[in-house]
DNA sequence: GAGTATCTTGAACGAACATTCAAAAAAGGA
DNA sequence: TCCTTTTTTGAATGTTCGTTCAAGATACTC
């Protein structure tokens, strides 16, 4: 008997962000070598394929971004303001000059969705219980009162979603920190209204 | 003397939706050979480069863009009726079959932006024209009476932008007609507000 | 209609890629 | 301590890629 030596979840964080950087194809073998530190029969023995790897980062990234999102909506009582505060750190993200600018899923939607329907539905169900997870908060608003009892929280969710969505894209080309707030601040005044 | 024997345009939309179909990284020489009938050798006397295909490609479809921009703009006299039929276009795109679900630019953007600034550039700059022409539209709008006069419409344009590019993402994961209609008629209900 | 300049053709090229595999190393069980 | 089992290693593999190039085809010029 014998143990793998690497610690898995540092393994697919370092491929997320690979990933993240250059896109799935653009990722070479060699860049996931030196970025995991995993030599290329590890990584074949541990996830079967390049493409597996992606797919277990994906995994990964949504563990992890559903831990981000149960943190900055436990932070306050009120919903509205959990919104605002994440809604703001996805401006900080964009604005910094990691990885986080980019989301793994819109990406790999963009690049690997064509051609291949497993991916594809592996991400539409992330994206679906992102929104889903959305909705529910957009409805515990309106219990709260700050957000009208007559709007549909699914609508809502989804309008939401779309305006993280561009404004993940608008920052790809102008990643100006007065314009992107500007930008988030109405699509939450839109929501809220 | 001879000149060369194939329609550039013809050539270069099929390029075109060569890359919006695939990316331009998984399309290859085979691809573009089939999709637009030149021989490789060809390919690299036009263009120089597949890279080269890519940027003069979106060069062709920036101005395929522009016609169409002005041609939904030219139909009726009320800017905001226009308005509406340009993003009513955009969702029948985005349900649509072929190729046109997809923006060549934000596509471009998502995959050969990183590590290539010169093509980062462009995009960049093709976008920031349809945002002044929309700029300029909202203006139109303003003056007309739709829009209120306190708008910034470099703001509007702005918003609007990041809601297209919203509407094309969501549209990849979720392309029920009656959930992309909502969308662009409280986009388009938010900006006009 | 001959000459020439340019384009077209498609086979050939080296490089880079994802993947494999056999040998070496290491950890547990006895 | 030795044996077994699994992981680690990194060189080797076959494939596919973008690119080149020399030969052939074609149309324009004089």
């Amino acid at each position: 008997m014998r143990n793998a030596e690497f610690d898995k979840e540092k393994v697919l964080r370092s491929a997320m962000n690979a990933f993240m950087s250059k896109g799935f194809a653009n990722t070479s073998m060699q860049d996931l070598k030196k970025a995991t530190g995993l030599h290329p029969g590890s990584i074949y023995c541990a996830f079967e394929n390049k493409r597996g790897l992606l797919l277990a980062a994906l995994e990964q990234y949504r563990l992890d971004r559903k831990a981000e999102f149960e943190r900055f909506f436990s932070a306050s009582e009120r919903t509205t303001d959990n919104l605002k505060a994440y809604l703001d750190n996805v401006v900080i993200e964009c604005i910094s000059c990691d990885n986080t600018q980019a989301c793994l899923l819109t990406k790999t939607l963009n690049e690997a969705a064509e051609q291949d329907i497993e991916m594809q539905q592996v991400i539409s169900n992330n994206l679906s219980m992102l929104q889903q997870a959305f909705a529910e908060k957009f409805e515990q608003a309106k219990q709260e009162g700050d957000i009208s009892a007559e709007k549909e929280s699914e609508h809502l969710a989804r309008y939401f979603l779309m305006g993280l969505y561009g404004l993940r894209t608008f920052a790809q080309t102008h990643p100006e920190p007065t314009v992107l707030k500007q930008l988030a601040e109405q699509l939450y005044q839109d929501v809220l209204r």
